[in-house]
DNA sequence: CATGAATGAGGGTTCATTCAT
DNA sequence: AATGAATGAACCCTCATTCAT
């Protein structure tokens, strides 16, 4: 419980960036010390070590985004309704947080990761998975298992925050609209 | 002119399936050597170093798959025939190389990769485009960044064949179909 | 001028202990302060370093131990009597200081003391030395190199001490007897 | 099981030396490197880390000097004889490996020795224990623990090396049956 | 005066790379 | 050609020391 919140989170945002754009094990402890204008050995008085630091970003994002794909979310909704909330926020955590969504997906999975950020991600995949069960329930979304249907919606919308992102594309408003619509028609059902 | 063609295939293949497991910082030159059972030294007979040897590697296996994705294309039908063609192969490009593109979505636009690997990469994501532009022309496929969408289609396939492999799923014809038409929903266009 | 003589005392009671039971170079600055009870840098108010530190307080306990040797020592007395004072200056010594004698003997001749903490060593074993040399002249103290003598009577005397701390032995007056009885044979000119 | 048992034989030379010298938390390995003559990397070769380096030439020495104890041990024999014995070994271990008793005294009871360290070195002074404890049996050695007689021999014989290595003193045949008189007389039953 | 957050030099350790065999 | 022992640069991390509060 440091007094000095500006400099632990100065180091939390520069491992988020790093690990985002060149992973954990490219990302050396001198980096993020000089990414986040501090000594090395300051980094340690916040973290216990390097994989303490993945883990607490990690659970940290992961408790975020749920929260914010929760956030009134359209209980009684149509499943389309429902994705559009989904989306709409997944949009808005990634402007919040620019590395976050994608810092998670590329470090899900890792051997480094202790098995309370595994819990946590599986709480979040089950925010998706309970929404595509009820979808395919009533009939409103495919028959395919959801895990396969839960990366098509990532990978699409992920890729499309690295094009913004290096501006290769411009995130406007029909732009964003399209990939909804194209992610939507990937999990639907069609008659 | 390689004397001995097995041994340094033992080699790359080694570093496929550790690369795709691990990443390509986590692994260890010694890790690869005693996965091919050569001793750590061989390794810098064939290739210069550890650099080198990744570019080699994803430089193989993109060039691999496009031939697989060319060979034979149906430049005269259909979108919707174009798509299940490029489909078909990947899941043939997968089963004869197991950790290929998973390997190649993952390490795609790393810092060690050279001028040559990106090239080569983008040349395969041509081959994407063109077939997504030439549709889109048509009016058979959305107006959508190709990225995005060929991001869709990859993240699809590449989560699906995670979980054949992790035993999560069967690989059945009906899953597969059902994947395909999902990805296909995804970048057709819509009346 | 100390202004506050009670947290040096402090200071120096935590190293004393510390370095005692685990050396200098094992113990650390933050476990002085944490056992003393001051912050880190409190002990840079007092000690410009840790190696001045450690060698304020060899030289304090070395002087203290003389300072007690010395005091009321029977300069005219048989050497055995001349003994009995100072093994039992010993005893009252480590009775009072628990771990001084401990960690004057185990730093003793270490890399980081200085000159003066050296000089004020040898000036203690003078104390020691004289007291066998004069007996050695009255026939009353074997002929062996004093430091040899020494090495017994402390090497004794100190795992003695170890011994009572651990609770493996109770301190009895006839504990202490023997012990001193056996130093004394050690030394002493047999017939 | 290396093939160069020289390389690593050099390292635990120059290990014990230095860790007799300056103490275990004081030698660095690049001092242990350089004093060898090898890479620091080289020392992971033959020792996991710093930890069993040092466990490993505490438990050599240990058995080494343990089994020149038992070795012609006069188990018949009077306790002055048996006395002898294992004077005359402590002599000749010492002549044979310089800095080994010294290290394993100092090192005794250190903190980062493992459990199998600690036991073995329990077995060695159980040889001694069971020479005492037979003698006072016999009454033939004076009733004291047998730790605090131990430590009175091991501290005299041990300054005595000092002594002799640091030139102060030659190691001539009447010292050390001097050192060796004065420890047994320490130790002996007196009517 | 007292503190403890901050620092960075230096330690233990790993591993890409070399080279004698 | 093939090996793996040897190396040392560079990693993660600790801790003596400083300094703003």
């Amino acid at each position: 419980m440091p007094t000095n919140r500006t400099k632990r989170e100065d180091i939390l945002d520069s491992a988020l960036k790093l690990f985002a754009e060149r992973g954990f094990d490219a990302t050396t402890i001198p980096m993020i010390a000089g990414d986040a204008r501090v000594g090395a050995g300051t980094i340690y008085r916040y973290f216990e070590n390097k994989e303490v630091l993945v883990n607490t970003l990690f659970q940290h994002y992961v408790q975020a985004f749920k929260g914010m794909l929760e956030e009134e979310y359209p209980q009684e909704s149509s499943s389309r309704e429902q994705f559009h909330h989904l989306f709409q926020r997944m949009v808005q955590f990634t402007n919040e947080h620019a590395h976050a969504l994608y810092f998670i997906k590329t470090h899900n999975g890792a051997y480094f990761l202790n098995e309370s950020s595994r819990k946590q991600f599986s709480c979040l995949w089950k925010i998706l998975r309970d929404f595509l069960d009820k979808g395919k329930e009533r009939g409103e979304i495919r028959e395919l298992p959801s895990l396969a249907l839960i990366a098509i919606i990532f990978g699409g919308f992920l890729e499309l925050e690295q094009l913004i992102r290096s501006e290769e594309l411009e995130a406007s408003r029909d732009l964003l609209h399209g990939v909804e619509e194209s992610c939507w028609d990937a999990v639907r059902h069609h008659h």
